[in-house]
DNA sequence: GCAAATTAATGATTTATTCAAG
DNA sequence: CTTGAATAAATCATTAATTTGC
């Protein structure tokens, strides 16, 4: 297979490859295959071994001292504190609804404060908590107007929490924003020597059907 | 600009907040772009600028020198070359679905010589190439068989775009990993030294009054 | 032939769902 | 069951090929 080739030319910074491939024009009726014979490359190869797919996720942050449980719990997902949790209900509240990069960063010094966070875990707990508070709304406004029937008695709260969060929050929506990846061009140097890899399976193994 | 008290009160770790905001839709829908009232917000011009092209903000800043379109880049969305198309082709068809961190960064350092992209444009691209093949493919199944007896056998894969594409992807999914994510620790002291404020805008920033 | 108007393709962003730790 | 984490689906927005009228 040339596409060895191909391969090879792309990883180790050549130049020249001169791939057929054609970007079709959009208007283009879009033939359905964009042929191929070219093909299934041993990339992975490659590419696995660039980084070990060793343990998956997030559970290497220290390269050592792996049982270590440092101040609250092990390192799988980030447990927050009260303090926490308050401060960002209270930032909710006053409207925040998807902080941008700078605005998580920020946030998340200052809740480092109170117990070990992470910037993703706030951007996170915004996805969550606006995406859950909807639902929860949505629920109970259908809920009311149908069935009285209460599936889980166990929501306390339902709703008491009486915030009046409205649907404001879609509306100036839809205006580009990258908090999220825009950071890729910063980190970049960073994985470099840190070695560190959250690499996994990086292709499908199991075939299956969702 | 009275960026809020309650902001103030957290932002120096003041316990004692009566937040009583209540705020109400963001604002006018807000279109036609950055209301350019100027600072409040160019956080992301910021963030751009600080890559140096800035891109994002749309043309509102330079009213002028619109038509200006430098070699290609223009400064709007990516446009991917030739090259950068099949290359990024041939690693999906080589069963690259979700590139990590590493990889990405790894592939836009390559794609990089071919014409100037950014990690995010390489996520988004396998983003979306990932879900189009999906729906394309979905498409053609339900569209060939068009016998609406058995809507529930669509799944037989039927691959009618000749792509040995499977779905195989769609599994080995919900496997955690952050290569979005995960850069929010690395680049926070990029900021920090800037000086810049961020402080500036936390909040949806609506006109107050009302 | 050319440029405005159309339109398909696709880059970028947001929302909805799903998975799984605790 | 609650909720942090992750992915997929839906949607918006912009670009460029194509069509159209002159």
């Amino acid at each position: 297979m040339k596409v060895h080739q191909l391969t090879r030319g792309f990883w180790e910074h050549e130049p020249s490859l001169s791939l057929g491939c054609k970007r079709l024009r959009p208007l283009a009726p879009k033939l359905t295959n964009s042929d191929s014979s070219v093909t299934t490359l041993d990339l992975k190869s490659f590419i696995k071994s660039d980084c070990g797919p060793r343990k998956v996720g997030c559970y290497d942050e220290k390269r050592d001292s792996p049982p270590q449980v440092e101040a609250h719990s092990g390192g799988t997902r980030w447990n927050p504190t009260q303090e926490q949790i308050g401060i960002l209900e209270m930032l909710y509240k006053g409207g925040m609804r998807t902080p941008n990069a700078h605005q998580i960063e920020h946030i998340t010094a200052q809740l480092g404060k109170y117990g070990k966070i992470e910037g993703k875990n706030v951007f996170y707990w915004f996805q969550n908590h606006k995406a859950r508070e909807r639902q929860k709304q949505k629920r109970n406004s259908l809920g009311l107007m149908h069935s009285p029937r209460t599936l889980g008695a166990t929501t306390i709260n339902s709703d008491a929490s009486g915030e009046g969060e409205r649907e404001e929050d879609s509306h100036y929506k839809r205006k580009h924003r990258s908090w999220v990846i825009e950071c890729f061009e910063e980190d970049n140097r960073l994985y470099e020597e840190q070695g560190k890899d959250k690499t996994l399976e990086l292709f499908p193994l199991h075939p299956e059907g969702r």
